[in-house]
DNA sequence: TATTGTTATACTCTATAACTATA
DNA sequence: TATAGTTATAGAGTATAACAATA
């Protein structure tokens, strides 16, 4: 029964089932975590890419909807509605960019601050209660193992 | 600087951005990992649900496709049409079932049987190219971590 | 020529409600 | 009353192409 450097043999691999797959693994887990998330924020106007957008712009005062989108992986068609309904809500405001008039400046105003203040503690209420069978080190852990992968 | 029993305090609070949250590392994974799979399957018929269909079938010959719903966590009215395909590809077979005149029975055929090892093969490179940066242990690592927040 | 923000559009995936036939 | 398979449909998320304004 010979196994390749990957460690695989022909048996192994006709008995592996799907959940075998790390891939699958990943999957069904973020799954359980995005409906988690969704629940959590039910009755608040938050998605999750609306919470990471806002998280973004909170980190980087002034970044551009483009700049959003590649540190997020999103498409620059998809964020318009995105940053439409964060700007009518009052929690975030634009200005044009003198240096370059076709960017826009982008930033939290108040309330935007004070409401993803409050979005971020109620998204860790929801990571706590998903991650609740890991200790800290296995957060960190799979934490460390997840940026291998993507980053 | 008091800190409450899951470790947090309000400036770490303020000061977490989206990466670190546990939840977008997951999401972000995943993401490259299904863009990566269905890159992957370009030029055959297979999606990620009709791979993880298909395996499921082979694991249990005679499986009905409510139980199959209830092994992936997919809704019955979804894996209608991914039953038809895989059907109408000659990879599945239905039979009734005599105990139970509402369910159906399904088998993968001997041509499903075949590409579903092939597909396997595949979603292996597929798994060896993603996980590249995991050595074995730090993969036993991931999928022990996953299966506790899902499952 | 390249980039920003935008519009329009299409496609996939998923969720819900309802129906039938069986149990 | 509950379940299996199905149909129809709606919604969210994501992808592509094109455009005007600007660099």
């Amino acid at each position: 029964m010979a196994h390749d450097q990957a460690g695989e043999c022909v048996d192994e691999l006709r008995a592996l089932s799907i959940e075998g797959f790390l891939g699958y693994q990943v999957r069904r887990a973020s799954v359980v975590i995005m409906n988690d998330f969704i629940e959590t924020f039910a009755e608040l106007p938050v998605r999750p890419v609306s919470f990471s957008v806002a998280s973004v712009i909170d980190d980087r005062p002034g970044v551009s909807s483009a700049e959003i989108c590649r540190i997020l992986g999103l498409q620059r068609a998809n964020i318009v509605s995105v940053l439409e309904k964060l700007q009518s809500e009052g929690f975030v405001r634009r200005t044009e960019a003198p240096s370059d008039m076709r960017v826009q400046r982008l930033y939290l105003t108040e309330a935007g601050v004070d409401a993803l203040r409050s979005w971020k503690a109620r998204a860790m209420e929801h990571e706590n209660r998903i991650f609740a069978r890991l200790d800290r080190d296995e957060r960190k852990q799979l934490d460390s193992l997840l940026r291998k992968i993507w980053s």
